[in-house]
DNA sequence: TTGTACGCGTTATCAA
DNA sequence: TTGATAACGCGTACAA
């Protein structure tokens, strides 16, 4: 071996006593394509490399290719089920492109510059931020490093971007009109913080368009945790003039809608209907599985190859995905 | 710039009036030169880098010094809250460390080779792997490609790899005494499969010492997703003879336990002990709180400066760090 | 099949 | 003192 490091291609080359080239080509497969090599060569090229362990280099290969066929899917706290099912995918696909995927986190914004070294600095071919990560971090610098980029923003307008956008809003005020045409008369709404503010439109819309005014005392903030919810949610059925149905921004919350009720004997969904927002697996097998809006099935397939065809070619002009949300009835609600 | 990509060390130098040397002294910082630079020549290197918004080529920089500052972590279906909180912190630490964090999702076995690709053929500068993935991949390619490398494993031995070991047999037969000792008599065992064997020892290992035998009604497997476990439980308690406590091997499981239970109106704790098993932050509000056997807090720290240590010196000798498990005592049993 | 220039930043050596 | 020259790491791809 060189020194006394990893095994180099030149070891591979004088154990087979061929040249580094001949290895390169038999190696990184080319040899079928462009040179068609004699299979007694392939095969002692290809002993010589299984017995001494080689395995390359990528720091040589993507310097030299300008590819390092990797793409990274970059995200942020808090993470769900959501994120696994992307990444899962994302595998899938990739593989089937000879790509590797990798995971970037980003634990603090004011430290997002160091963790996204690799996007910038590294050799990642493509990249896809999830989450709200593409509204707070500055994707310019990101953007000239990969050949291709992707975000999940309702906001984000970037030439050379692909943009998954979805319908939220709409989505939302489709799921509290069900419940208005319901019959529910105090129809609850439960968030995070006063982020994802389209969501709560939604909501707005439709009271509007029922002819009705927004109660305050109804729409709750605070539900950053599921303790947080789950109280947030108890004090406002144990209120004088309580809920008969909550709409949360969240399956989180959702589920915290649920437990608070079943702790105070309250009827789901008789006395109380219940709609998250996600439609996450666990919406499937909750006590009573919960109505949640959110894409029909978590399909992000098609988005992924979208990301490749970019890769491919970067000079594609930007595209907007849409990934529809849909209510999806389940007995919550 | 050349041609038309990416900012290069060549288009600073040009653009400050000096050398490609001069400006990579100036900007890796680590310029063990002789003698300083004068400020007057910093200041222009400087403005030109930021003028054309260089960021490097993490390609070129590792190839030369055989170091990539980041480190990896590999993880596997199906993830928790607990590898979050492991990457959190891991990202804490590296940036002390001017390391970049990514994660390595391996997604099927069968092609776990692909997958690893990043450790085995890129440059990480150390990985961990978590889960059982140790115990099931072949470390030694990775090994040989990484300065430093971590797994959790009960059962892996292998020079040069730090080991993360729990005592979670021992844990288990704390838990299951701990019943027994609270008068309850017929009491589960739910497991995912038969891997994790140690776990299910430490709850025979319990009843052997309470001179009980292992009733073979009461161990359960089937529980590889929440949907299962629920269905598994709901059968236990509906058979002739049904259980008062139920151990599960993990924490999934355990919610899975309350669900049903819930369900049939069976009481928690009252008529039914419930004990889980991973300690995840989901057992502290969950309804009632599950009582769990895992790690007292999730603390990473120690374990990832030992990545650390290893990187800067490969040599160190194998370590074993113990991360103890401990009963949690919550509301569920 | 092979020789070798190349991609790009790092660093030891050397000249002004 | 100040800063340039060139070898180097390693795989790739074109010309020979």
């Amino acid at each position: 071996m060189s020194k006394e490091g990893r095994t180099t291609l030149r070891d591979v080359a004088a154990a087979a006593g061929v040249s580094v080239a001949t290895c390169s080509y038999v190696l990184s497969g080319r040899a079928d394509r462009t040179t068609p090599l004699p299979e007694p060569t392939r095969q002692r090229v290809q002993e010589a490399a299984r017995r001494l362990g080689y395995k390359g280099n990528t720091a040589a290969r993507s310097l030299r290719r300008q590819r390092s066929e990797l793409i990274a899917i970059v995200y942020a706290p808090p993470v769900g089920p959501w994120l696994d099912q992307l990444t899962w995918e994302c595998e899938d696909v990739a593989a089937a492109h000879g790509y590797s995927v990798i995971g970037v986190p980003v634990r603090r914004l004011d430290r997002a510059a160091q963790s996204l070294r690799v996007i910038t600095r590294g050799h990642v071919d493509g990249a896809i931020f999830v989450g709200s990560l593409s509204d707070d971090l500055d994707l310019t610098a990101a953007r000239r490093s990969t050949r291709a980029l992707m975000a999940f923003s309702d906001t984000l307008r970037m030439p050379g971007v692909d943009v998954i956008r979805n319908n939220a809003r709409s989505a939302l005020a489709e799921a509290t009109t069900y419940l208005i045409e319901a019959g529910r008369e105090r129809i609850a709404f439960l968030s995070h913080s006063n982020a994802r503010e389209d969501r709560y439109l939604g909501y707005v819309d439709a009271l509007q368009r029922a002819g009705r005014a927004v109660d305050p005392d109804l729409v709750r903030v605070g539900a950053a945790s599921r303790e947080d919810a789950v109280l947030v949610v108890r004090d406002l059925l144990a209120g004088p003039n309580p809920p008969d149905a909550i709409v949360s921004e969240s399956d989180r919350g959702g589920f915290a809608a649920l437990q608070a009720a079943a702790d105070r004997g309250v009827k789901v969904p008789d006395d109380l209907a219940v709609i998250g927002t996600g439609n996450t697996r666990e919406a499937t097998y909750s006590l009573p599985p919960l109505t949640s809006v959110g894409m029909h099935q978590l399909e992000f397939a098609e988005m992924v190859e979208a990301l490749f065809a970019r890769i491919d070619d970067p000079t594609l002009p930007a595209r907007e995905l849409l990934m529809p949300w849909v209510l999806n009835h389940r007995a919550s609600a």
